[in-house]
DNA sequence: CTCGTTGACAGGCACGTTTCTGCATGATCA
DNA sequence: TGATCATGCAGAAACGTGCCTGTCAACGAG
């Protein structure tokens, strides 16, 4: 009758499938799928005239099929927050660049791919994709796409430790407080008698805990607090923030700029008002970038080490995903760098005899 | 019998099927999938009916299913060249982030996801993601991952103008000749006699036709090329190439740095080599980073539009996926930016007399 | 000679959708 | 009044794998 014969409809449109190949090689399905998934047990002779027949017709397997089947896609969702509507905020740029580049390579060598997902997406991409778990950077507090994941027994990993309550299956993180407070006591030993500080707006872990170290810090040293708050998602804000740290009448001898693009924004407003660098004003900014070791002078970062992050995230999530994480600690601190450059030291003191800058020009 | 009952065993597993809904709201299967979806003629009252079962049950439609029914995943791979055994160069990370940024959108609200897949991702990965279609980042000539995916049907959109006789579907680029004709053309005209180029020695189509815009451009006024190359992924190479540029006996007054780092660079080295920007010299670079509007001086960028270039082509490719594309033009060309700040112009002209500086003092 | 055992494969079900086809029911119309 | 048609839904066939369950031959042991 008009049964299904094994010819089918010829190969259907160009793709071969695990039928043509078993019917070329003239062996079953199950056959061809043993021989080229390396199970069952079969002679080494039948496995490699089924792996040349199906080289030979150019197969390859349907990813979603195999999906279907075993409930593994071998995606990872790479959760990024949204300021606006476009996915990661630019600030932003080198961290996530750089921790998105070792988190593919990450990936990718245990056979996982990421697939970009903001947050905010809409609903109906986020069903549209099966991934295995996700990488969330910088979850909000009892954010719903993570509730949403975990309900759906999916891992999840975050860049940056979990505020309130959030059920994550475990996270990576710097010790933010500890490496501010290193930082500022460097400030100190390089003389710094007032360490003025530029910060965000946003309530997120990092500024928050960044914050809240500076004003701890300034407490213990008995320091009277001096910063500048603005919205690190607008890339103009910075530098006018910057202006106004350094205007105040309690201007500070030396500022640690939080975000990425401060140390080109305070170098900028100290030319303005004629300060010299190291010499009248220590710098300090966290970023990843390569440009503070070429800016006149250089400027000393705290790097947060984005790499190993993104590594260690993306190591815990596989662990999870294929259930190898049981005895294995959920939450991971990697440690930041402070890179010390011109901008944080001050010369022996020969500087009693530079010559004299013209003082504000304009 | 044994036969697969209604209740199967149970929603298996806290995942509620398409099965679950169609039995708690007392109808068939065909009426949920055409009520979710919109598809068929229901009466209103049903359609309601059935996505409040569905929202009450959390039913989520699985994914894989879904593609290996209709074919489409909604997935767009977004293929970077690799330098070493990391996905995208170091120097191109501004350009990459913006670019990949602004695809993530495009695709977003189309409905679509973009899945990182680096060009020598091991073969297993890229045929274990079922996608729609390929976004490639300047494709080598002959790219063995672009013939593939077009062997199997699947369109391919090239950021970069495909080299040789690459298939790709479509490809958006920048008309790179005009834009550093152009960038000469302004240095001339701010004075500059003697105009140097800071290149690459790969042979990607950027770094090809930039060069040999230039070399044209040098025929036209009658000027000796004056130029260095280094490997561009190479993250030290460009400050030694920047150096070796200025310490040259016919040394430029002028310098068009084809990438990102490039401004510092150069600015670092004329600071070496005593030399003003820009009374002595004057200075554009190709970057999308805005650290060159705070530098001292700031520096004059050719932006490459990467938004743009990064949203085009997900437009093409999603057009071509869907087929709406038939009449349109396979090919797009993004216009650049000349970005003009204070170091490439030159004051009025009094500068004339300027003093020599020390020739190389180290 | 029979029986368990092992190797080498084939059959067929299930994964969870989408969608084509089909079957009722009532309304409309010649 | 029977034929035509739109409506509202159900059945079931795919989609291409992976894998569980058989079958059949060969073979050594009792």
């Amino acid at each position: 009758m008009s049964r299904t014969d094994t010819s089918r409809r010829g190969s259907r449109q160009g793709r071969a499938g695990i039928r043509d190949v078993a019917a070329a090689a003239g062996v079953s399905i199950t056959t061809v799928s043993d021989a080229l998934n390396g199970k069952g047990r079969l002679p080494d002779a039948t496995r490699r005239h089924v792996r040349e027949v199906a080289e030979r017709l150019g197969y390859r397997p349907s990813a979603a099929a195999r999906t279907l089947r075993t409930g593994k896609s071998g995606l990872i969702g790479l959760t990024v927050t949204t300021y606006g509507d476009e996915p990661f905020t630019f600030t932003e740029f080198a961290y996530f660049a750089e921790m998105a580049r070792a988190a593919t390579s990450a990936a990718l060598a245990r056979g996982y791919a990421l697939v970009i997902l903001p947050a905010t997406s809409r609903h109906d991409v986020w069903s549209n994709v099966a991934l295995d778990g996700t990488v969330v950077i910088d979850p909000s507090d009892h954010d719903p796409v993570v509730t949403e994941l975990v309900r759906q027994g999916l891992p999840v990993v975050s860049d940056g430790r979990p505020a309130g309550t959030l059920p994550v299956t475990a996270w990576v993180d710097n010790d933010h407080e500890a490496a501010v407070l290193d930082l500022l006591d460097h400030l100190a030993d390089a003389g710094a008698r007032r360490i003025g500080l530029l910060t965000g707006t946003t309530t997120d872990t990092y500024t928050r805990l960044s914050t809240t170290a500076y004003l701890r810090w300034c407490e213990r040293v008995g320091q009277d607090p001096v910063y500048e708050s603005y919205p690190a998602h607008d890339p103009c804000a910075g530098a006018v923030a910057a202006d106004r740290l350094l205007a105040r009448p309690d201007r500070p001898d030396a500022v640690y700029g939080l975000f990425d693009p401060n140390g080109t924004d305070l170098l900028a407003a100290a030319r303005r008002y004629g300060l010299r660098v190291p010499e009248d004003l220590l710098l300090v900014c966290c970023s990843e970038s390569t440009v503070y070791a070429a800016t006149e002078p250089p400027i000393t970062t705290l790097s947060l080490k984005p790499r190993r992050i993104g590594t260690a995230v993306v190591q815990l999530l596989i662990d999870a995903i294929e259930g190898i994480d049981e005895g294995r600690p959920v939450e991971q601190v990697i440690p930041t760098e402070l890179i010390i450059r011109t901008s944080s030291q001050r010369r022996s003191p020969r500087t009693t005899v530079s010559a004299p800058r013209s003082p504000a020009p304009d």
